[in-house]
DNA sequence: GTCTATAATACGATAGAC
DNA sequence: GTCTATCGTATTATAGAC
């Protein structure tokens, strides 16, 4: 019992519990560090198994990688998908949405890191989102702007770059945390009640941003 | 001359531009890779030297990363330094404020990834921003919110987070750039009319956000 | 399925000629 | 100052025992 303690007891395992051990060790690593910059070695102490055992589930590196990828695109947002903003008056659909943003990125702080990471190293080489993926992750918010926009709820926008813009009022926050803790080492911005206080700012930038003057 | 032609004829050269080249060529690499990540062949290559000439300037690898890191953070955002916004109302400040941190995402479009990676990888341990380099970065737009909070132009602001909001407004559209790339190939969105675009949403989407009502 | 041992290679770094 | 050639180690990948 010398080196495996990392994750937990292994001793008899299967199949099933390992692959998902290295996946979750993996995003972590690669998000930290890209395709290039990860280490099997760390990757394999995190799950606390051997470099062999990432080989014998997943090939290589890149069998890796790939697999890595494939989690957030199909799971990730499938939530955002289910939750069905049709039926709520765009101004709410839109409060909900950024909530589910945020939340989302509080469940998956590694995800939107390791995305920016593939675009920027790779350019998509490893792993394209199709049209569909795209669109359930950012179209359903391009929808609710452009109906509050056609019934009068929100101004004139761009749509496009609106869409981009609220994205980033959600998400860059995460972005730059590691930064801002060199600077206020104290305030800890991934607690509950400073993603409550994002929250509510994100909400009331956007709406007073985008609600209809009149 | 087989391989050198990569950037300009070498042939006679001198220490300082041979430094510059490499710097130049390590930003591009170490921005798209991170440390761990960046190969130095690769900025070599792209430098047109050889990968001892890196050992001559920078020592090693690492060294080379913290002079490359240096760069941005003296001279990057002098600029928003030397502009006094303290000369305008609050309200045109702050579109002044929006207008220069675009611009120097564009004319830097690599500088944000290559902070963001050091932050994530290497939790800052090689570059830690003073609290002068940052307040100079974010500090100058904190204090436009601050002084237009006061004086009653903006609305009753949470100040730190809403400076996050509005820095996430401008940076996260280039953050995503190389991701939309795929979705829509035809769009060139760091052209100059796209740029426009660009700002003059960011500029609407904020001030309506933050003005204050009556 | 999981490990240990080891092969094969990629990469950072150095020595020495020019 | 710049190159070519080479060393040593870190890292990926494989073979084979259990």
């Amino acid at each position: 019992m010398a080196k495996r303690e990392s994750k937990k007891s292994r001793q008899v395992r299967d199949a099933e519990v390992t692959q998902q051990d290295i996946l979750d060790a993996a995003e972590i690593e690669f998000s930290h560090h890209g395709l290039n910059g990860a280490r099997l070695s760390a990757i394999a102490d995190r799950a606390g198994v051997t470099t062999a055992m990432i080989h014998y589930y997943f090939t290589n590196k890149e069998g890796l990688y790939k697999a890595v990828l494939q989690r957030p695109a199909t799971e990730a947002n499938e939530k955002l998908g289910t939750l069905n903003f049709d039926q709520f008056p765009a101004i709410d659909a839109l409060k909900l949405f950024i909530q589910a943003a945020i939340l989302n990125e509080v469940q998956h702080p590694h995800r939107q890191m390791l995305w920016f990471q593939e675009a920027n190293q790779n350019q998509g080489e490893f792993f394209k989102l199709s049209k569909d993926d795209w669109s359930n992750a950012h179209g359903s918010l391009f929808k609710i702007l452009k109906r509050g926009m056609t019934d009068g709820s929100f101004r004139e926008l761009d749509l496009e770059i609106t869409t981009i813009h609220i994205l980033g009022i959600c998400i860059f926050y995460f972005s730059i945390q590691e930064n801002w803790k060199h600077f206020k080492p104290d305030c800890d911005r991934l607690s509950e009640s400073e993603i409550q206080r994002h929250t509510e700012a994100a909400i009331a930038l956007v709406l007073s941003g985008i609600k209809s003057p009149e």
